[in-house]
DNA sequence: CGGTATCCGCAGCGATACTG
DNA sequence: CAGTATCGCTGCGGATACCG
C-alpha cells in the first residue's frame, strides 16, 4: 500500500477517476463533447469568430444555448472572448492554447465520423436487417 | 462555381456536413460523446466485458442507460454483443474493430482531459475571481 | 443474469421578448 | 450586435417492477 507498481499505477488511477460519479474530469468531458460544444471548438479551430458568425455557422443551436456553452469553454479556459467596447458591440471568440490542445482531439474524433460515416451506416443497415 | 479550389472543397464540405442541422454525423456524434458512451468506449478498450462489469466499472450508471448507450453503440456497429445461450444468461460485450478505432480517439480526449486537469482547473479558478 | 416495460420528475432546451 | 430573462414543454434519465 506505500508505493508499489510506479507505471501501472499512474495509469490506473487516472482511469480509476473518471469511472469514478465525482471525478471532476467529467464536467469537464461534458462541457467538451457537449452537443453544441463539438461544433463551436471544431468551428473556431478555423480561426476567430463573432457571436452572431458561430450562430449562423453551427446550424440548429439557439442563442441561449450558444451564449451557454461558450460561457462554460470560456469558464474552462478553453476559449478567450475579447469584447470590443463600441457601439454596436462586437465581441470575439477563439481558441486558447488549451482550447487548440483539446480542439485537436475533437475534431480529430469528428473526422474520424464524418470520414467513415459511410461504414457506420453500412453497419447500421446490417443491424436492421436481424 | 464550377470546379474551384479541390482540397480546400473536401475539407470544407465535410466540415460543411457536420454543421448542418440534418447531418448523419450528428447522430453518431451524439451516441459516441453522449455522457455514458464515452465512458463504456473508454471500459471497452481494456477487453472484454460483462453486463454486470460495465455496471459496476462505470460509476453511476444506470440499467436503462446502459442497455440503452450499449444499443446504440451496437447498432452503429462499434460494440459486439455476443449472448451464451446459458443459465444463468451471459452475455459479452467488446469492441469491434471499427470500435477499437473510434475508442482511439476518444481515449485520447479523456485521457487529455484527466492529464491536464490541473491546467484547466487553475484557468476555472483564475475565471471565478474576475 | 441481463435485460425490457412502465411511470414520472425535473433539468435542459428552444422560443420569445427585452436590454445595454 | 450580443447577449440576459422568462416561460413552457420535451425528453433524458432514475426507480421500480417484471420477463427469458
Amino acid at each position: 500500500m506505500t508505493a508499489a507498481k510506479a507505471t501501472t499505477l499512474s495509469e490506473q488511477f487516472r482511469r480509476g477517476e473518471l469511472f469514478t460519479v465525482e471525478c471532476p474530469s467529467r464536467e469537464v468531458l461534458k462541457h467538451v463533447t457537449s452537443r453544441w460544444g463539438v461544433l463551436i471548438l471544431v468551428a473556431l479551430m478555423e480561426g476567430t469568430h463573432r457571436f452572431s458568425d458561430l450562430r449562423r455557422k453551427v446550424g440548429g443551436v439557439s442563442e441561449k444555448m450558444l451564449a451557454q456553452t461558450l460561457q462554460n469553454l470560456e469558464k474552462d479556459g478553453f476559449i478567450n472572448r475579447i469584447s470590443l467596447p463600441v457601439v454596436p458591440p462586437h465581441v470575439e471568440y477563439s481558441l486558447t492554447p488549451m482550447g487548440e490542445e483539446i480542439s485537436h482531439k475533437v475534431v480529430s474524433l469528428a473526422d474520424w465520423i464524418e470520414e467513415n460515416l459511410p461504414r457506420v451506416m453500412k453497419a447500421q443497415q446490417a443491424a436492421n436487417r436481424l
